[in-house]
DNA sequence: ACTATTTCCTGGATGC
DNA sequence: TGCATCCAGGAAATAG
């Protein structure tokens, strides 16, 4: 499932790939749209759009057009939820089943997103003037947060601090594997109240989060589930997840069985030793 | 103002 | 082999 680590090497991907393509054409799907814009609001936006950049915010793709309203500039925003890919295919490739966008590049390849369970999303926006950069989305990015911010953001919450990890009004990017990964390596406890950790543990906990986002986005992001990058191929970072979908493995550290249970409907793993 | 729960969706795994 | 059931979870909606 697509996280921080994930979509940045998507966008990476497709920063390299499509940055000053042209999108000639768009085709979409019928039926129930996961889109956010209508579909011919997407369509009037991208056709005819010269892709300038594209950049992550959180868990958001945005693809930044040089097309100019009165109100602003046009994005395209693309939220891959937990099995969209956005592909980047030869013209006239085989067509996935789950395709719901197909975009025309003047450069003859096409991107095409695809999204069998449809969490993901679709939409265009405007950016009003004096707006800054990706402040719509909310939340703190993780691997720009201070260590004073990072305290101060989870210092109240009387949540388990594996809710607040996952509240993107919080933090924005990350999600339950990277959430579950970073409580393991800062030695916390999933169920422990955000409130009740000292400033100490909290920085610590900031410090083992970055550094496994880097390592994440260094081994092309994890690979469970379906994600792939730009090009269909796989990351590997999965092979180095200590907890996350472990339940009843040997702890890495002290060989206690990892436990898994459930908080706030999502499934935490942890090492009962390891983690207090 | 917060926090917790429910809902959306499909493919893969499981059980009989 | 086939069919029913359960489970995965990001984020919006709803409830408390």
């Amino acid at each position: 499932m697509p996280e921080l680590p994930e979509v940045e090497t998507v966008v990476r991907g497709l920063a390299q790939r499509v940055s000053g393509d042209v999108i000639e054409s768009v085709w979409i799907g019928r039926k129930p749209e996961p889109l956010k814009s209508p579909a011919h609001e997407i369509a009037l936006a991208l056709e005819g759009a010269n892709i300038e950049r594209v950049e992550r915010a959180g868990k958001h793709i945005i693809l930044q057009l040089n097309r100019r309203t009165v109100d602003g500039e046009a994005q395209w925003i693309v939220h891959l939820g937990m099995t969209g890919q956005l592909l980047i295919v030869p013209p006239g490739s085989n067509i996935a089943k789950h395709t719901h966008l197909i975009a025309r590049l003047r450069s003859g390849r096409e991107l095409r997103f695809i999204d069998p369970r449809r969490f993901g999303r679709l939409a265009v926006r405007t950016v009003r003037a004096g707006e800054k950069a990706h402040e719509w989305v909310g939340g703190h990015e993780p691997l720009e947060i201070t260590p004073e911010q990072f305290v101060a953001l989870f210092r109240k919450r009387k949540t388990p601090i594996k809710s607040a990890l996952l509240n993107q009004k919080l933090l924005r990017g990350v999600g339950n594997i990277y959430a579950d990964e970073s409580l393991f390596r800062a030695g916390i406890r999933p169920r422990h109240r955000a409130a009740s950790l000292t400033p100490a543990e909290l920085k610590a906990l900031r410090r083992h989060l970055q550094t496994i986002l880097k390592q994440a986005i260094a081994a092309g992001g994890s690979s469970i589930s379906d994600f792939v990058d730009v090009g269909g191929e796989s990351g590997y970072f999965q092979f180095r997840h200590r907890v996350y979908g472990r339940e009843g493995e040997p702890c890495v550290k002290c060989k206690s069985r990892i436990k898994r249970l459930v908080i706030a409907g999502r499934s935490a793993h942890y090492c009962p030793k390891c983690q207090k």
